[in-house]
DNA sequence: TTTAATATTGAATGAATATTCAATAAATGA
DNA sequence: TCATTTATTGAATATTCATTCAATATTAAA
């Protein structure tokens, strides 16, 4: 075998295994949203995906290394959803604040992501260190591209936009576990609006005070 | 035996009853902070406590009302970290802003009460419509004083003390889950004091605002 | 002391758990 | 075709799980 060849080779292969890998992780993250995650075991997620449980060992070790890459997926999705609101308001050098609040607030939230799966893994962060950091590394990100994002807009430029992206996800952190426990469309759409509102009064407020410094 | 003897003994059995459900549930949480409520079983309870597992099975016959008792327990425990702050400001009525969020925001949080327990149930909020019920059922307990308490200073009695409320606990919540992620010592006081003054600047623009209007 | 309720014990249950292992099948280049 | 690596299978493992049950101990009134 030639060395081009191998390297090929081992690429095909490496190629299989990720999708086989992907294939039980997105098996494994399909039963939790059903069953909730504690009480998904592989051999239910064998069963799910037709193999051997041995099968989904001989890819994933330990089940922990299984749970990482289920949460390393659920993260990755998460980030997703915000992906179209980046895409949309990079191109346009400015922020419009009633534009971004209703994207950052947008419901595809609900449809792409499951809420329980993503909280039972959250509360794993307070006795797995790995698991910790990943959810950490989420959260920079996430306030790193919103600041990006201002940064990019002379006017909100000119102010602290590390201090107001911390202060805006905090709103919509604290919305995304408040309003999980609300079941009532009238009722969540009620309080939806009051944060939407409450982001969009510290984008005002920002703004204004940065324009009334530089008259 | 009289009637009133026997609704003496009868008092007396359930306060025993009581007593030891108190005493299973309280071991069942020390477990759950050690451990993971997910690895706690009711044979583990059992040794901790020094009973067989059929003597916790007495008291709770299945595990779900153990899960729900130990929820019943931790949210009473949240709900005790505001009772300070309450019967401190409750006295004058008068909202101080700085005081307030100095207590809504004090560090007994992390002292008195285990968030990875409390995240661990509230993930099951999505999976159980009982556990759901409580966890809402506190949250608009908290709001609901934390109104009442506004609703004492005739400055705030003006405006919309209920939304008011509302804005506040967003934050608070936000903060509640995102700082449980921070470890670092100064990055967790640099944070904390981003949203105190978050909810500083709501009751400072509510107050100004409702003084402007009465000018 | 008798009675009746409750508290406590310890042994036993079957089902489910993650994990191991040996055997076979499939893929692929030499 | 042969050799080697990887994929897949199915059976077996020990352990842990919640739960059941019958037997005994304790309590306190009658």
């Amino acid at each position: 075998m030639t060395k081009l060849a191998f390297l090929f080779y081992e690429g095909m292969k490496k190629k299989v295994k990720a999708e086989k890998k992907k294939e039980i992780i997105t098996g494994f993250y399909d039963l939790s949203r059903l069953e909730g995650i504690e009480n998904v075991s592989i051999a239910k997620i064998g069963k799910h995906l037709g193999m051997p449980p041995s099968l989904i060992m001989h890819y994933f070790p330990n089940k922990r290394l299984l749970v990482l890459g289920l949460i390393a997926h659920i993260l990755h999705q998460y980030q997703l959803i915000y992906k179209p609101i980046i895409n949309k308001l990079e191109k346009d050098h400015k922020v419009y604040p009633e534009l971004l609040v209703n994207r950052l607030f947008s419901r595809e939230w609900n449809l792409l992501f499951d809420d329980g799966v993503f909280f039972s893994c959250f509360a794993m962060t307070f006795r797995d260190e790995t698991i910790k950091k990943e959810y950490k590394k989420l959260h920079i990100k996430l306030r790193n591209t919103l600041k990006t994002l201002l940064d990019k807009d002379p006017v909100f430029a000119r102010g602290d936009t590390a201090l107001l992206a911390e202060k805006i996800f905090v709103v919509i952190e604290g919305a995304y576990y408040y309003l999980s426990l609300i079941e009532d469309e009238k009722e969540y759409e009620r309080k939806l609006s009051i944060f939407k509102d409450q982001v969009f009064q510290l984008l005002q407020v920002e703004s204004q005070l940065i324009l009334d410094e530089n008259e």
